[in-house]
RNA sequence: GCCGACGUAGCUCAAUGGUAGAGCAACCGCCUUGUAAGCGGUUGGUUACGGGUCCGAUUCCCGUCGUCGGCUCCA
């Protein structure tokens, strides 16, 4: 389960049978202009099976049962071992253990055939019914099931963590030897589960009930299909999305590097990582100048008062850095922009005629992460948001969450993601701001979502305190969820800084504060990009557009004067001068992704022409210089 | 932070309680080449860092740093 597993889940594509899984990697190799093209076909194919529950799938139940046999093969090598929980989850299932020792890869291997031969026994699931008296009485030696037992009599929680008014009845199911208190559902027998569809795929620590305060568990994961084939099929896109990896395709094409030396989660751009990011930021900056976002620029350290002010030191102060001391002043490494914004904005009197006012900042900040949860490009300590922040008035408020919704599709449309899921969180139970407040920023965030026509989810109170917000993830070209764009209410820096605007009566106002990021940070944003074109940047992103390929010494001179040439269309381009031969040119070009090869040769020299080689492995041959030009350019123009 | 695994040349990986090895990369040379690796040679390591055990540690032990997998999925 890697960082797509359970969590940020390939929910859809898990209800792709393995063919289509099959086709639409095919896809993707073969035509990595198109990348976007497999959505289509994913669309049209898993329709049927969507509208079965996972939970009510026989899959689920084989899941889930298998975690039953898997708890069964664990303590009988463990007899004194303690269970804890063993749920079906996205693409398997695990089960938490406290046992007396530490689980070895040879312990997994030993479980796992150990799972086989309980399969292959074929024993039936049976459930029953029980009080609770009688289940402690079974689990009397299962300090987990016992305080799960208390929990459950007390009434039980759902899904959202609500008590529950009905007491749910207690239940526990059988197979061979082990029994567990389970609410079920599971396979009639273990003879449906494909003894060979099952794998064990690693251990990890878990808290009891993901409280790091309580005891640390050993958790197993495992993974169970239909069949071994569909097992294959999953074990296969694993090693996919391993080739996708960022940290891997970010070392072979020399994007980016974290160094000891330098500091866990602080991110060196090398110089085709930071030509990609400065061209990425180039079009960032056209765009939001177009759509009449002003640019500022703000320090990187603040008062320690200003973070009184703004409330960071209050609720935020674990993500924060030491105080530095300068003339017995303590200052703070910013952790977000917001404070810089709002000074700015009250630096003066607004008029109700100034608004709206878009602050936009690619702004740099610091927060400190648990060295556990760093993550290559994706969790670091320091990185850059592009960030911004709206002021206006309650009148223009609907038109401004519609104009920054619809700018941020146009963002990330560029940027070649076509898929979008939107979250919509709404109050908490603790909250500033008035209700109407409130009520008025939901109500604009969920119609603008609708007028955009993005499938959204409401995720009622799950907003902060300072106001409700849309998260929107993107989904990438092998179907993985990335969350990139926040679009945020805050009414409660307004009220700290005291925020105002004279009005047409003459009066102050508060204005409504929209913070808004939409490729997120320029570090993790470059990491999902990293992995949705697994390295195959649309040609006006790539850091080298062209490599031309000379055949032999005596075709340099006119590689110089093509690549000349190039350069005055504003192409990047390099040439390959090594003293080797074009065979290995092509191989070096083709595993550095260079969208276009141009082979020059005798025959090129004489024509005036260049041979073009793609690397998708199209091979259109020679042609003019002019026709390779219009050729790239509308490429580009189309951001391919 | 916590649990577990891991840290050997720029990269990918091997080996051993007794002087550390391969491929690729880099460098030098030969070849002058037609669509995914031409051939030969050279260089390269205080085995992450610090401490301990030992005649001897890269290997065993402890600590530090870092990397990887996890730490909401509810019986």
């Amino acid at each position: 389960m890697a960082l797509f597993g359970a969590k940020s889940g390939w929910n859809r594509v898990r209800n792709l049978s393995p063919q289509n899984w099959a086709r639409v990697i095919f896809l993707i190799a073969l035509r990595p202009f198109s990348i976007s093209s497999c959505f289509c076909f994913e669309e049209d194919t898993m329709d049927e099976k969507v509208k079965e529950r996972y939970e009510d799938s026989l899959l689920y139940r084989i899941r889930h049962s298998s975690a039953h046999i898997m708890a069964q093969a664990v303590l009988e090598k463990f007899p004194t071992g303690k269970v804890a929980i063993g749920p079906a989850i996205d693409d398997g299932f695990y089960y938490d253990f406290d046992l007396p020792r530490a689980l070895t890869p040879e312990d997994l291997a030993e479980i796992e055939s150990r799972m086989r031969e309980i399969i292959r026994e074929d024993h039936a699931f049976q459930r029953q019914v029980l009080s609770a008296e009688q289940a402690r009485a079974i689990f009397q030696d299962q300090p987990y099931k016992l305080e799960l037992i208390d929990g459950l009599e007390s009434g039980g929680y759902d899904e959202d963590g609500n008590p529950l008014f009905e007491k749910p009845e207690l239940s526990t199911y059988q197979h061979a030897s082990f029994v567990d208190l389970c609410r079920g559902p599971h396979v009639e027998h273990t003879g449906l589960i494909n003894p060979d569809a099952v794998k064990l795929m690693n251990v990890a620590g878990a808290y009891w009930r993901g409280d790091e305060r309580r005891p640390m568990l050993q958790r197993i994961y495992g993974t169970a299909w239909y069949s071994p084939q569909e097992l294959q099929e999953y074990l296969w896109k694993l090693e996919e999305a391993k080739k996708r990896d960022h940290r891997k395709i970010g070392r072979e094409l020399d994007l980016f590097s974290v160094k000891d030396e330098v500091g866990a989660g602080l991110i060196l751009w090398h110089p085709k990582g930071a030509k990609i990011r400065m061209l990425a930021e180039n079009f960032w900056e056209k765009e939001h100048e177009a759509a009449g976002y002003d640019f500022v620029y703000t320090p990187h350290i603040g008062k320690s008062s200003l973070w009184e002010t703004s409330g960071h030191l209050g609720f935020y102060k674990e993500n924060m850095y030491a105080p530095i001391e300068i003339e017995g002043q303590q200052y703070f490494l910013k952790p977000m922009n917001c404070p810089f914004h709002i000074h700015i904005y009250n630096d003066h009197t607004r008029s109700y005629r100034d608004l709206p006012l878009r602050f936009a900042e690619k702004g740099t900040v610091y927060r400190y992460e648990r060295s556990g949860v760093l993550h290559g490009l994706l969790r670091v300590r320091g990185f850059t948001q592009d960030d911004a922040h709206h002021f206006c008035r309650a009148d223009q408020m609907p038109d401004e969450i519609d104009f920054v919704l619809n700018f941020c599709l146009h963002i990330l449309r560029s940027f070649g993601f076509s898929e979008f899921q939107a979250y919509l969180s709404t109050k908490p139970e603790k909250s500033v701001g008035e209700l109407q407040q409130w009520q008025d920023a939901q109500d604009a965030l969920q119609a603008s979502l609708e007028r955009a026509h993005i499938p959204y989810e409401v995720d009622a109170g799950g907003g902060a305190f300072y106001g409700p917000k849309i998260d929107l993830k993107i989904k990438d070209a092998i179907g993985r969820e990335w969350q990139l764009s926040t679009i945020q209410f805050d009414f409660n820096l307004p009220e700290r800084f005291d925020l105002t605007y004279v009005g047409e009566d003459g009066q102050p106002h508060r204005p409504y504060m929209v913070h808004r990021a939409l490729l997120g940070s320029m570090e993790r944003f470059f990491g999902v990009l990293i992995e949705h074109y697994a390295g195959a940047f649309p040609v006006w992103l790539s850091p080298v557009q062209v490599k031309l390929i000379p055949i032999a010494d005596r075709h340099l001179e006119y590689a110089e004067q093509v690549k000349a040439q190039l350069k005055k269309s504003g192409l990047r381009v390099e040439v390959d001068d090594r003293p080797e031969r074009m065979n290995a040119k092509i191989r070096d070009a083709q595993m550095q992704k260079i969208p276009y090869m141009l082979v020059v040769g005798d025959k090129e020299m004489e024509n005036g022409q260049v041979a073009l080689r793609m690397r998708s492995g199209e091979n259109p041959g020679p042609m003019s210089l002019a026709d390779f030009i219009a050729l790239a350019e509308k490429d580009i123009a189309e951001k391919i």
